[in-house]
DNA sequence: TTCATATACCTAAACTGCTTAGGTATATAA
DNA sequence: TTATATACCTAAGCAGTTTAGGTATATGAA
């Protein structure tokens, strides 16, 4: 399923809000889990998305060794907070707007 | 809005599957209203979309001259109507995943 | 009359956000 | 020793937008 384009910022920033940290392998595995296999996050999307949400200020890092390998933990700001709950809201909108349109009897209820 | 990238060919084929036979201007004209004015399609979006679905196969055209102007009235071809309802199904199945991401408190029913 | 807005079509360049396809490195099971 | 999983990364290509133009007719307002 690719159809998610421009609202991986929105995914990971709610996931984020629900978890305290998590790292850039965790957040694919989690999706994955949690969308049935469904959402698959390619790696040369992720990590392009971790570093822009970090320089916008909305993400912080903490680099930690686990099991001799290199884990980045990102959570969010104050500011990241404000924008999971921003653009959330926006999805959410948007999938009503959606169901407009595929259902569109129910617009004369 | 502008969530609603790679969803466009599917917002047009599902019009089409409801109205027969619609042109350009109305498509974006009808969207904009099912959509409480949160959908507005572009023209630089709308006309090359239209085109590619033609060149596709999914959709034929007829022109026709209304009160002295060009109208293109597009209607689904046979493949048309069963793209359409794939992109439709998908496009649902995308919004009940996307929910699942949203409220994942619901996953533990 | 002329100016803005609406109708109706179109396209090219720029931009964005993905995918594809590489790369490094460690751990583990077959 | 080979494949798979874990864990990070980036550059090039591509698709589908936006932006910003273009043409032309009709209509209502100043």
């Amino acid at each position: 399923m690719i159809l998610y384009k421009g609202n991986l910022d929105t995914i990971i920033l709610k996931l984020l809000s629900e978890n305290d940290k998590m790292y850039g392998y965790e957040i694919t595995k989690k999706v994955k889990e949690l969308s049935h296999n469904k959402i698959i996050i390619k790696e040369g999307a992720l990590y392009p998305a971790l570093h822009r949400l970090k320089s916008k200020g909305f993400l912080e890092v903490e680099t930690l060794k686990v099991d001799n390998r290199l884990r980045k933990y990102y959570k969010l700001t104050e500011n990241g907070n404000k924008e999971s709950i921003t653009k959330t809201a926006e999805l959410k909108e948007f999938i009503e707007t959606m169901q407009l349109l595929l259902n569109p009897k129910l617009s004369f209820k």
